[in-house]
DNA sequence: AAAACAATGTTATTTTAATAACAATTATTT
DNA sequence: AAATAATTGTTATTAAAATAACATTGTTTT
C-alpha cells in the first residue's frame, strides 16, 4: 500500500502526462514534471522509484509507459462506481466535474429527497429519491458515495450507505462521521479551509519584512 | 505562526464548542472533543496547550474561554474579506455555505464572465463582470480569492487577483498555479481525491481479511 | 573509443506531525 | 483532613513525509 501523499501526487502526474501526451511528446524529465507541480525532482523520483517503473538515465521518462504504470495502480483491473448523495449545487458541480469520464470511476446514480430534483437526468445522470439508496447502490455495486447534503442528515445517510455495501465516502459535509474501520473517509471541509486560508494571510501580512 | 494542522484542528474544535456553548454546557474534557472528532485526547490538548491556553484539572476546559482564545487566533483583530471567483454552481454552494456568516471572514464579491451572471445578487452575494476584478478588490479590500472558475482562465485570473492585491487563493480548479511566495494556496482538486478514495477503496478490498 | 555530462535510483538525513508517557494538580470521596 | 482518582500540561518517542546526498549509468561529444 503506497503512502497518501504519493497516491494523490501520481493522479496529477497522470493527468500532467496525459496532456504531454496529447501534445505527442514521449519522454520527460522528473524535474520537468516537479516544475509543473511545484514539486522537487527528488520527490518526483521516488514517487516513481515506490510505484516500481524505471526510465532511461540521461533520457527521462516514457511519457506512455509511465501513463500505464500510474493507471494500473490507480485504476486496477476493475471499473469502479460511485454515487452522489444531494443534488443541490455542490451535487450539480461535482456531476458536471465528472461528466467527462475520467479514469475508471463512474458516477452511476445520484440521490435527492427533494421531490423536483428526483426521478429526472440532471447533468447527465439519474436522480433518485433516498429511499431508493439501498437498492440502486446493489443494482449498480457502487462502492464509493460522495456526500453533499446538509449536515443535518449526514450521520442518518452514512448508516444507510454502509449498510447498502459503500466502502468509501468523499465527505463534503461539515459533519464528522462515524464508519467501520474498513470504509476510507476523505473530509473536505469547505470553512476549515478558507479559514485556514484566512489564518495564513493575517500571519503573512503581519510577519511581512520579518524574514 | 502555528502548524497547519493544529489550524486545521482548531476550525474544528471552535464549530464543535459553539455547538456545546448553545446547549449551555460550560466545561468539557480533552477527551470528549476528541471523540466527537475522531482524534486523540493527547493531539487536543497538545493543540491547546500550543495557544497557550490552560483549562483545569480535573475540571476540563471552559468552553467560553476556550471559543475565545481559538477566535482571537483564527480571526484576529480584523475581519477579512473573500471574493468567489466563477459563479457556476460550485460557486453558487460556496455563496450559499458562507451567506451564514461565520468568523469573520465575509464574502463581499462574486465575479464571472457570463453576462447572465452578472450584476445582479446571487446567494445574497453581489456578482460583477470580471473586467471589474481591480477596481472591486481595492474597493472592498478583499485579500482572499475562492477559485471555481474553469483551469482555461485559472492562471491569467490569479495573475490579475495577485496584482489586485489578494493574499490568499482557495483554489477549487485543478491547475496548479504560479503565484509570488507571499501568497498563501489551499488546493482542493475533486479529481484526485476522488481517485485517493477510489485506490484506498480498492485496496482495503482487496486486503480484506489479510490482517 | 574515451571522457564528460546529465539524468536516474536509492539510501541517508531532516523536518513535521502524531502518539505515548508521565509528573503535577485539583476535585471528590471517605 | 488524608487518600484517591481523574484530568491537565509537557516532555519524550515514534512514525510519516519531504528533502538532500550521492553513486550509478546511459548519452553525447570530442
Amino acid at each position: 500500500m503506497l503512502p497518501e501523499k504519493t497516491i494523490e501526487r501520481l493522479s496529477k502526474y497522470r493527468r500532467y502526462l496525459l496532456e504531454k501526451l496529447e501534445q505527442q511528446e514521449e519522454y520527460l524529465y522528473s524535474h520537468e514534471l516537479a516544475a509543473a507541480l511545484h514539486l522537487t525532482p527528488e520527490q518526483v523520483r521516488r514517487d516513481i522509484m515506490l510505484i516500481g517503473y524505471t526510465g532511461t538515465q540521461r533520457k527521462g521518462y516514457s511519457i506512455k509507459e509511465l501513463i500505464e504504470v500510474i493507471s494500473k495502480i490507480l485504476d486496477g483491473d476493475n471499473k469502479i462506481n460511485a454515487v452522489i448523495i444531494g443534488m443541490g449545487h455542490l451535487g450539480k458541480a461535482i456531476s458536471n466535474y465528472f461528466s467527462i469520464k475520467r479514469s475508471n470511476i463512474e458516477i452511476v446514480a445520484a440521490f435527492d429527497i427533494d421531490s423536483s430534483k428526483v426521478d429526472r437526468i440532471i447533468s447527465g445522470i439519474k436522480s433518485y429519491h433516498v429511499d431508493n439508496l439501498d437498492l440502486i447502490i446493489n443494482e449498480t455495486d457502487a462502492k464509493i458515495a460522495i456526500l453533499t447534503l446538509s449536515p443535518a442528515g449526514a450521520q442518518d445517510i452514512t448508516d444507510q450507505l454502509v449498510y447498502a455495501g459503500i466502502k468509501g465516502i468523499l465527505n463534503f459535509t461539515s459533519v464528522t462521521l462515524r464508519v467501520p474501520e474498513d470504509v476510507y473517509i476523505e473530509n473536505y471541509d469547505m470553512i476549515t479551509s478558507l479559514e485556514k486560508v484566512a489564518y495564513f494571510v493575517k500571519e503573512n501580512i503581519n510577519n511581512e519584512g520579518t524574514l
